[in-house]
RNA sequence: GGCGACAUAGCCAAGUGGUAAGGCGUGGGUCUGCAACACCCUGAUCACCAGUUCAAAUCUGGUUGUCGCCUCCA
């Protein structure tokens, strides 16, 4: 397997601490809102990862934490008149159903920074003792990114270039700083903000050390991989590293993984321009599978643009999909012989799941895999019919559920019951059509249509699903 | 100013040296009472210019355009 390394901005064979094991790190949301459909990439995108880490035999430890100490948290706490604490509980909540509802899968340990507050002190501690961090007068401490020599290696920037850009800054810049690029590991409070008793201030940790002692704690000095949004690259990322190698002495991660923006009708994302969409939104309109397909439809290092009509296009050929694993399921309901007859063959089949694998070994490839999926659905379109075997049948039915299992989408159709009235309309339909009063017939469909209820006359019988 | 990315059919999107995957959409056809599903057919010389090579979308240089990071941000 190949992953494209932020650090040597190349792709490198994928090798482990420990052999069979996957260690990966994802920074998650800071919980002061419902999350938006620019925060739900990373997390499908990572979570494909580790699915596919799991599909090819890996066990895999996933952390993601919670950020849920910060200023944004904090304003809309104050807006409400509750505490902090109150908005992100309650935004890890909807997270976590967004999550469910992207079918992402749960993380081993989701750490939240409030509750690792003393593992910070304890870190910060090191890095002041070892020099690599200091108190200033007014009680926050700051990490000197000049006694990390290789500070910049992540985002490919020097310091004097840092500087430079910095010098602006400088002027209003915080008096304690020695250095305008050094950073804060802790910072006293304000009045009225939540704070924890250290030997520097009451205040808070910053930012970025939350990570770091989080990664640690749950995965040790050193991980495979550390992941998220290309944004974080730098500061949130370099940063982190500066911390952790200085603190630990060892590298930090093998692979950085980060993935591009998403992009709305062209434009990136923001409140001022209207184009801000919550996950919570989209679930009113479409299936969150639908938004998960669409975001596994572009390699996860391309910008990937988001509109109406996109998310129209992936739900009409994920439903492709879909009504062939159906028409699968039918077909080996009703199989009238098991073995594989003469002239079946699954090897075109098998050469299609090599394909997929190819693809995602590359860089997680996620939009030629599908590619993969779709020549499989036809091969299963236009080969597989009531004549053929039980096993060519289920062949082609686990292959499809298994590569659709990597990428997250589900191909079992809710167990769903219809209510007896629409149930019976159905069956007076299928009389009409029986007795060739077509008329009839197409008004019930008709009317079955209006409540959402689409109808196929498929070989295998009737079939509905939600329009 | 510094660093970087991208430009492939109506749309989305793989491919990164040997002559363009896949999906959506469009149009035509087969099947079906009709519709839907499905199947068959239908489409590009890869922003532009110059160069390297037997051979380039794929490498090099340049031009144009779009975008990201350098500040909280997935």
């Amino acid at each position: 397997m190949k992953i494209f390394n932020t650090l040597s901005r190349q792709k490198e064979e994928f090798v482990p601490l420990e052999p069979g094991k996957v260690k990966m790190y994802v920074c998650g949301p800071t919980v002061y809102n419902f999350i938006h459909i620019g925060n739900a990439r990373p997390m499908i995108v990572f979570d494909t990862v580790r699915r596919y880490f799991e599909y090819r035999g890996y066990e895999v430890n996933f952390v993601s934490n919670f950020t849920d100490v910060d200023d944004k948290i904090i304003k809309k706490a104050i807006e409400e008149g509750v505490e902090a604490e109150v908005i992100s509980r309650r935004y890890i909540e909807e997270c976590k159903k967004d999550m469910e509802a992207l079918n992402v899968k749960p993380a081993t340990k989701n750490p939240l920074a409030t509750e690792e507050i003393c593992g910070m002190l304890d870190m910060i501690q090191e890095l002041i003792a070892s020099g690599h961090a200091y108190a200033a007068e007014d009680g926050t401490v700051y990490f000197r990114t000049k006694s990390f020599r290789e500070y910049g290696k992540l985002s490919h920037k020097n310091l004097e270039d840092l500087q430079s850009g910095f010098r602006e800054i400088k002027v209003t810049g915080d008096a304690g700083k020695e250095d305008p690029s050094d950073f804060v590991l802790w910072k006293p409070k304000k009045e009225g903000e939540p704070y924890w008793e250290s030997p520097w201030s009451e205040g808070r940790p910053g930012w970025h050390i939350e990570c770091s002692v989080m990664s640690k704690k749950y995965l040790g000095d050193q991980i495979d991989i550390h992941a998220g949004g290309e944004d974080l690259i730098f500061p949130h990322h370099e940063n982190e590293i500066a911390q952790s190698e200085a603190a630990n002495g060892k590298e930090f991660a093998g692979y950085w993984m980060h993935n591009a923006f998403l992009n709305i009708d062209n434009r990136k994302m923001s409140k001022s321009l209207g184009n801000f969409f919550t996950v919570r939104e989209i679930s009113e309109k479409y299936d969150l599978q639908v938004l998960r397909f669409f975001m596994l439809s572009a390699h996860y290092r391309s910008p990937l643009n988001f509109s109406a009509d996109l998310m129209e296009s992936s739900k009409n050929g994920l439903d492709r999909i879909l009504t062939a694993v159906d028409k699968l399921k039918s077909l080996e309901a009703s199989a009238k012989s098991g073995d594989l007859k003469g002239e079946e063959d699954t090897k075109a089949a098998e050469e299609l799941v090599a394909k997929f694998e190819a693809a995602m070994d590359d860089d997680f490839n996620t939009a030629d895999a599908i590619s993969a999926i779709f020549e499989l659905v036809k091969l299963s379109n236009s080969t597989a019919d009531e004549n053929s075997s039980g096993e060519y049948v289920t062949y082609l039915k686990k292959a499809i559920e298994r590569l659709c299992d990597v990428l997250g989408i589900i191909t079992e159709k809710e167990e769903e019951i219809l209510d007896g009235e629409i149930e019976a309309m159905i069956e007076a339909r299928q009389q009409a059509r029986k007795d060739k009063n077509f008329a009839l017939a197409d008004e019930i469909r008709g009317k079955l249509l209006e409540k959402g209820i689409v109808l196929e006359d498929t070989r295998e019988g009737v079939k509905w699903k939600r329009a």
